[in-house]
DNA sequence: AAAATCATGTAATGGGTTACATGATTTA
DNA sequence: TAAATCATGTAACCCATTACATGATTTT
């Protein structure tokens, strides 16, 4: 069995959540994982080509009226490959955090410039921490427990601890 | 003036910041920020030769002895394609947190595989955060005010807090 | 003398983003 | 009836990782 790729693991996962469609996969993802895991149309419809092949996942066409849609689902296969994947070991996090390299860099920039540098990251994570929030707001009582709820109070956390600690840092380098 | 691409921001500033060669930006970039922006041989070397193109960087060859080495330095037009990066409002940071990804469907799993996700999120942040410590061990006093540094403590900082959050939470989860 | 490291580069491969193309259906 | 949204897909392009190739120099 060869290695899933980052499209194909987050298709998985949303099909054992309830996803069907590629659409539907890719509002998921938007909804959910964007902020750690982001997926393309462009990747999703040929990767659920490829697992079809592969023997992941089944799909079927369900003609409502004259509009195309076509649902998939896990088979065996499918649902084994996903929890093998979900019990290795995950590979270390990875980021492109263009803001903190700014912060890195900020010493080719005059004195007086430098601690925007930390303002601006603060400022990103701020607008993340908004989406997140308005996301949470809107999750009934009842979905409270799940794991992807967790991932997204982590999220909201995890938004807030890095903006404060931009804000905290600039103030202590501006000389007030 | 077209977009740079990801190497090449961090070759400007790893230019501006000391580093000479392709190897030794390379070398950089392992030591420092690798934890949030990698940069492989594979795109260093092509870049250069781009950047060089371009005018924003110029090459002279280093013949020590017969080891072939070629310098870069920033021209006048590299140094103003750095600050005018440095001063963009930057990108949200984009990651692919695939420990973070297991946590979110932990709910495929068992009740009692689940907390697992979480511990090995922390366990993955818990060993960067030994590496970036004993980069910083490293680092002699006199260093210690730089913009790197303090992108470093952000590191440290950051990951210390993502492996107390997930362990905190795993402790929630299991039913002691 | 062997191993590690300095040093430069290319080629194959794969994957991701974006833009494009198309048309049905639902909502304002 | 116009706009938004549902829904599927392809093509161009770019960029990144990895492996490979080569050889000099330094350290053990």
């Amino acid at each position: 069995m060869q290695e899933l790729s980052a499209t194909a693991k987050v298709i998985l996962g949303m099909l054992h959540h309830g996803a069907r469609s590629g659409y539907e996969i890719k509002q998921a993802v938007d909804r959910s994982t964007r902020f750690f895991w982001n997926a393309s149309y462009g990747r999703i419809y040929p990767e659920l080509k490829r697992l079809e092949e592969l023997g992941l996942v089944e799909g079927t066409a369900e003609a409502t009226g004259e509009r195309a849609r076509r649902s998939f689902a896990l088979t065996a296969t499918g649902r084994d490959a996903l929890e093998g994947w979900m019990r290795e070991r995950p590979a270390a996090c990875e980021m492109r955090h263009e803001a903190l390299l700014k912060v890195f860099f900020a010493d080719a920039l005059p004195p007086g410039e430098r601690p925007q540098r930390l303002l601006d990251m603060a400022a990103g994570h701020r607008e993340k921490l908004a989406e997140l929030r308005a996301v949470e707001a809107g999750i009934p009582e009842s979905a409270r427990a799940s794991s992807a709820v967790t991932a997204l109070r982590f999220g909201i956390e995890f938004n807030e601890w890095v903006a404060s600690w931009c804000e905290r840092e600039a103030g202590d380098h501006d000389g007030t």
